[in-house]
DNA sequence: GTCTATATGGTGATAGAC
DNA sequence: GTCTATCACCATATAGAC
């Protein structure tokens, strides 16, 4: 990616961000064209071009950096209860789903339009993100309060379970988010027999 | 769409609603070419034009056909205590998604790429499916054998934990169907309250 | 029923002016 | 840092020969 600095590059670029992430989240990847992204921030189609070496760039600098913020702000509390832990996860993650809806959509599901290397490196960080669930199921179990045949499958079931809050909630709807949020908790408490 | 008869377009047309089924899948509805699919069947991009209006109208009918397939496989015993027809449902839903991951993806993940007709009449049928579900679970509240705080929450937490199978599972892989199926029954009874 | 040929317009990406 | 102009290519869809 080219190198730029000065006052200007430090506002367009996160712009373009902004737009790519925005408009591959409704419309998909590959159905958007760099005019487009161009277009939505307001410069020509070559200006884009000064802040990444082309589109699958933009697209991997947003999976990974998203994948990366998502480790970074989870702080697990491995001295707490499993359970404990478990109910700030949940609470955790439907939280970074709400609040970056386009960002979790696109990483699930436009992992197939990276190129074989950029999909490696991200499901490789989600990857971390899982076995982040799974090791406070694990201890969960280990320590008695919770119970379920396979701590991998749950662990996908969760973060399936929980990731799809963002296909059906809508700010304003019928529940708030903390409620949504409690009723949650409860089918994943239920689901891990605890 | 054209009206076509006679022994050739009865074979040609189910490999392109194959092609593009598959096509559609592996790569998404906006990054496949209809030359593509053609090249797939082995035939010209404008023999294609003679099974469809459009690419739109591939799409469309693929992920209505799935649906309306769902929705017809689907036989509910109501006569059954409501954890009975539960299971047979956990057991039902997870046999569909393996079976046919090809269309469970596509018509979860398709359609913002649906013109808002073909969107409205796609979200009727699963909307139905949902409700299928749904009624199992309040069944299962007013019979005192299931707890949960929202019944429709519920149902979404369910359909998404369940369709995530497809997500991971792979024939041949360290547990085979029988066994994913067991471990999500478990799971799912257990977010119930069962 | 399938082909070839074509109309029309959009695509990612680059070169070079300012 | 952003623009204009351009290249080479691919897209969907149609017309008409066979």
């Amino acid at each position: 990616m080219a190198r730029t600095h000065g006052s200007k590059a430090e506002t367009t670029r996160p712009l373009i961000r902004e737009a790519a992430r925005s408009l591959f989240a409704r419309y998909g990847y590959a159905a958007v064209s760099m005019r487009q992204i161009a277009a939505e921030v307001g410069v020509r189609v070559g200006t884009i071009y000064g802040y990444t070496d082309d589109k699958q760039a933009l697209l991997a600098d947003l999976l990974r950096t998203h994948m990366e913020e998502l480790l970074a702000d989870w702080q697990d509390a491995p001295a707490l209860p499993a359970l404990q832990r478990l109910e700030r996860f949940v609470r955790f993650h439907i939280d970074c789903s709400l609040d970056r809806t386009e960002s979790v959509f696109l990483a699930y599901m436009e992992l197939r339009n990276l190129t074989p290397e950029n999909r490696r490196e991200i499901a490789t960080l989600r990857r971390q993100y899982e076995d982040a669930l799974e090791a406070i199921l694990k201890d969960g179990v280990a320590q008695g309060v919770m119970q379920m045949a396979d701590t991998r499958l749950a662990t996908m079931a969760l973060i399936a379970m929980l990731t799809g809050v963002t296909n059906w909630y809508r700010p304003g709807g019928r529940l708030d988010r903390d409620h949504v949020t409690r009723i949650y908790w409860d089918l994943a408490r239920g689901a891990v027999g605890a």
